[in-house]
DNA sequence: CCTCGGTCCTTTAAGGATAAAAAATCGATA
DNA sequence: TATCGATTTTTTATCCTTAAAGGACCGAGG
C-alpha cells in the first residue's frame, strides 16, 4: 500500500514549546482590542468590559487578561472605573499569526495544502500517527479532523485501520456539482417568490452594485470575487433555510477557497467571466423571472464545475 | 441556562473497570466464530486462519487469538497443519452483548435514548465533562461522538463554550424530508432508466417478493419492515451513485433506526401502510413509468414524514 | 507456491491529565 | 440597577499514555 508523506519541501521546523491548551484566543483577542485602540487617541476612554466582551465575541475573562497587560504596561490608566487610554500600543506587539492559529485551524490548513498540492494519490493510506508526528500535533488532533473532514465525502475511515483518501477526482466535482445544482436551483425558485419587501432584495441589490464595482477594477481585485461569490450562493439559500442545505455549503465554501488560493492558472479570467454571470442571474433573481433564472444559474454552475473539474487535469 | 442531565431512571450503574483499549473486536469475533463452529460437527476441519480473517473481516492477530482459546481450552486439536473440532463449545461461553459494543456505539447508543425520549429540550447545552460522567465514558469518546453527530443537524458547536441541542422538532423533520423528496425523485427517475438487464432489477423483484412475505404474515413481523425499508430506498440510490446522497441516507438511517424502537404507537398499522405503499412505488419502478413513480414515491414520503412529524407530538 | 505458526512492529481507540477560556459569584460603587 | 474588580469554579482544547487490533516478515511444511 501507498503510505503518505505530510511533509513538504521548505517546510519550516516546528520549534514552539507545546502548552495543553494553547492561548490563541488571547492572542487574537489581543490583537483585535489593538485595531480597537488604534482608532483612539490619547486621554480616550476605552469601551467598558462587557462592551468589549461582546463586540469581540470572547468571554470578559479573556478581556480582563488583555486590558491587565495593558495596565501593567503602561498603556491604560485606570481613571475611577473607568479606564483611559494613555499610550499608543506599539504595533511590534501584535501576535504573528503564527501564534493565533489554534491547533485545529492548523490541521485544517496543512491538510489542505498537502491535498491540493496534487501530492496526494488517489487510494492512499492516511496514517493518522504519521500525520501527527508530521504536523507537530497529537493524534487526538488529527482524528477530530478527519473526523469532521469525512462529510467532505474525501476519505473513508476503515475501523480498526486508518483512514483511505478517495481522491480530490474529476468524479468528486461532478457529484459534488449534482447537488450543488439540485440545491442552487431550488433556493433560487424559492427566492423568485418571495415578497418584494422581502429583506433579501436589498441585499441583493446591494451585492448587484458590490459586482459592478468589482468588474470595473477587475485588473486589480480579481481575487476579490471568491469572498462575493460565497456572500451570493449563501444568500440565494437564505430564501428558504434548510440546515443541510446550509452545510453542504460550507463543503463547498471550504474547497473552494483552498481551491482558489492553489490554482492560480487564468485566475483573473475565470473570476472576470463568472462575475458577469452572476450578474446576469442576479438581474434574472431581480426581475422575478423564473426561466432565466434557471437558464442563468445553469449556465453559471456549469462553467463553476468546468473550473473545477480542470483543476484536476494540471497540464492539459 | 438549561443545564442537561443524562442519566435515566432505572439506570444500572456502571461497574466494569475500564482498560485502555477495549477488546470488543475480539469478543465478537469469538462470538462470530462459535456461530461457525455450531454449523460443524466433532472432526470437522476448520476453515485456515487467513480464510476466517477474511469471513469474519478482522485480522489474522484477532482470529490467532479466538483460535489459541479454542485450542488450550481442549475444543480444538491440531492435526498438522490442520485444526479439527473435538468438542462443542458450550453456548454460555459467549460474551453478552454489553461486552461486545465499543465505547463509542454505547456513546451513539445512549445519547440517541436520551434523545428521543424527550428529555432533551431544544436549545439546552450539552456539557461533555458532565456527559462522560453519565454515560461513564472519557470526555474524548464524548467530543469524537458530538463531532461526527454534528452533520445530523441536531446539535451545534459554539467554540470553547460547548454544545447546543436544537431540538428534536418538526422542522427537523420537514428539513429533513425536503431533502430526502429531492434526491429519492431525483434517484427514483434516474433508476426508470436504467437498461433492462441491469442488475437492479433483479434486486428490485427480490425485494418486491420479500415485501409481499411480509404482508402475508405482518402481524407477527410488522418489525422486519424498519430494515426493508432501508434496504429499498439504498438500492434505489445505486442507479446513479453519489457520495453525498449516500451519506445523507446515513442520516436518515440512523435517525429512524432509534425511532423505530423509541415510537411504537400503532407501530403495526404504520408499517402495514408503508408495506403497501412501497409495493406500489416498486411496481411503478419495475413497470418503467416515470409519472407513476414520482406519484407513488410521493405519496410515500409524504406519510413517512408525517410518521416522523408525529413522534414529537406525543400526547396528541 | 500457498498456508500456517511464531514473532515483532505499527497503529488505532480509548483513558487521563492540565492549562486556557468561559462562566458564575459577590461586594462595592457610581 | 447595571458595572467593575477580585476571586473561584467549571468546562474545553490539547497533549500524553497504553492495551488491543492490524499488519509485515520469515522459516517450515505440505
Amino acid at each position: 500500500m501507498v503510505k503518505l508523506f505530510f511533509m513538504f519541501k521548505n517546510e519550516t521546523k516546528k520549534t514552539a514549546e507545546r502548552t495543553m491548551k494553547p492561548d490563541t484566543v488571547f492572542k487574537q483577542t489581543f490583537n483585535a482590542t489593538l485595531d480597537i485602540l488604534a482608532g483612539m487617541k490619547r486621554g480616550d476612554v476605552l469601551p467598558s468590559e462587557n462592551e468589549l466582551s461582546d463586540q469581540l465575541g470572547v468571554s470578559r475573562t479573556t478581556v480582563r487578561k488583555v486590558l491587565s497587560w495593558l495596565s501593567d504596561n503602561g498603556h491604560v490608566r485606570l481613571d475611577g472605573r473607568r479606564r483611559v487610554l494613555t499610550a499608543i500600543v506599539p504595533k511590534r506587539e501584535r501576535f504573528p499569526s503564527t501564534e493565533t492559529e489554534s491547533t485545529s485551524q492548523q490541521v485544517e490548513k496543512r491538510f489542505m495544502e498537502w491535498m491540493l498540492r496534487g501530492d496526494a494519490q488517489p487510494g492512499s493510506l492516511i496514517n493518522e500517527l504519521e500525520m501527527a508526528r508530521q504536523f507537530g500535533v497529537a493524534t487526538t488532533g488529527i482524528r477530530e479532523f478527519l473526523n469532521r473532514f469525512r462529510r467532505f465525502g474525501l476519505i473513508d475511515k476503515r475501523p480498526n485501520a486508518g483512514w483511505v483518501f478517495k481522491g480530490f477526482t474529476e468524479d468528486f466535482a461532478d457529484e459534488l456539482f449534482e447537488i450543488r445544482e439540485m440545491f442552487e436551483q431550488r433556493s433560487a425558485r424559492a427566492m423568485v417568490t418571495l415578497p418584494p419587501d422581502a429583506p433579501q432584495w436589498r441585499d441583493l441589490r446591494a451585492l448587484r452594485e458590490e459586482h459592478r464595482l468589482l468588474l470595473g477594477d477587475i485588473d486589480s481585485r480579481f481575487q476579490d470575487f471568491s469572498d462575493l461569490d460565497n456572500r451570493l450562493h449563501r444568500l440565494i439559500t437564505t430564501a428558504v433555510p434548510n440546515r443541510f442545505i446550509d452545510d453542504f455549503y460550507d463543503v463547498i465554501t471550504l474547497i473552494f477557497h483552498y481551491h482558489y488560493q492553489w490554482n492560480k492558472r487564468d485566475e483573473r479570467q475565470r473570476n472576470e467571466v463568472a462575475i458577469e454571470e452572476h450578474v446576469h442571474y442576479i438581474d434574472a433573481l431581480l426581475a422575478r423571472d423564473r426561466r432565466r433564472v434557471e437558464q442563468t444559474c445553469r449556465i453559471h454552475l456549469a462553467s463553476a464545475r468546468q473550473t473545477l473539474r480542470r483543476a484536476f487535469s494540471p497540464l492539459v
